[in-house]
DNA sequence: TGGCGATGTCAACACTTGTTGGCCTACACT
DNA sequence: AGTGTAGGCCAACAAGTGTTGACATCGCCA
């Protein structure tokens, strides 16, 4: 038994969370207001605050977010950055937490704490189980190449970016983050 | 004589301008507030107002922005990735009209707009030089890269791409660049 | 010197924001 | 049935925003 209680309050906060994410990856920090959000969930603006003190603790709390990277034990060492490259563009869709975590990112300071620590230490150890090299520089880069897919395709929204197949994009992108993990610069 | 008659205003106006940039960079559009800039510049928020009219057409005036891409025409083919890789590294520093850009893009839709068509314009007709095909899709998978390094280092900030030396970087996203140029996804 | 446009300041506007406290209502438990 | 408490709404606050118009002052030209 994991749950013990369902209060009936429970189903307004999941509701104020969903409108959250969602407000918070369409419009950013700033521009996702408490009051929308509120409204989106068909509750009062002070709801939202009962349940979660301020605007910076609702969006942690919206925030939360995990990259799910698949285990790379059992793989073939020449095949991590293709099965990265094909796990990453799918995570991206379905879910709007990165979204609103990325856009947060640019003027919200805890976001990009926790954007840091998310790569850090969920990135790091699939590095880490790869390359016994240059772990720190390996991870920064897939992270140049992951989060500039996202930046491009979901926010810039550039036309060819936005028009490829994921199939076509994890063709192109898989070999740059084989080579991140486990190539030399020169 | 491209220069008529240099009115006392325009010394002003380009104090503007230098702090608005500064602000946007730093802040983003919406934090980056019409007071603080005049503030910054020394003079009073109306006269921004007179001058630019908006905060919009302030914001546009501001994010003038050229990427300056170097000639490809007489380098060798195998090059031009690594070159690309450097002359963009540097173009980041020194100037940070595209930081604005960047970081207002993610909430301001004429941000996102002139991103769009620096990119098309500019970014485009280097490719085309390089390749005959798929002009499009390697414009945008170099966009990815690109921007995806502008965005872990200087707006995320991530420790392991902050630390690391501009040749080095360079090394790395040098080839990637190249492949995207002049390879095949397979 | 007188005047007039350019340059600049001041104070206020209408509005939106996050946030707060008081009040109402319905349900669970005794 | 009565009552306490959790769930919810309403109205308002203080602060900050872009923006505007009236007023002051500087500097040039007739």
């Amino acid at each position: 038994m994991t749950t013990a209680k369902p209060r009936r309050s429970d189903a307004t906060k999941e509701a104020i969370l969903v409108a959250a994410r969602e407000r918070f990856a369409e419009d950013g920090y700033e521009r996702a207001t408490i009051r929308a959000i509120a409204a989106d969930a068909g509750i009062d603006p002070s709801m939202v605050m009962r349940y979660f003190g301020n605007k910076e603790k609702l969006f942690a709390a919206a925030a939360e977010f995990d990259l799910r990277l698949p285990d790379v034990a059992g793989m073939a060492r020449e095949e991590v950055g293709r099965r990265l490259a094909g796990h990453v563009v799918d995570r991206w869709d379905g879910d709007e937490t990165l979204m609103a975590l990325l856009r947060a990112a640019v003027t919200n300071a805890a976001a990009v704490e926790r954007m840091r620590k998310i790569f850090a230490t969920q990135l790091g150890p699939v590095v880490a189980a790869i390359a016994p090299d240059r772990v720190g520089t390996r991870a920064g880069l897939i992270a140049t190449q992951v989060l500039g897919i996202a930046f491009t395709r979901y926010v810039l929204r550039l036309p060819p970016v936005v028009a490829m197949e994921r199939d076509e994009l994890v063709e192109w992108i898989g070999p740059t983050l084989q080579r991140y993990l486990t190539g030399t610069p020169d």
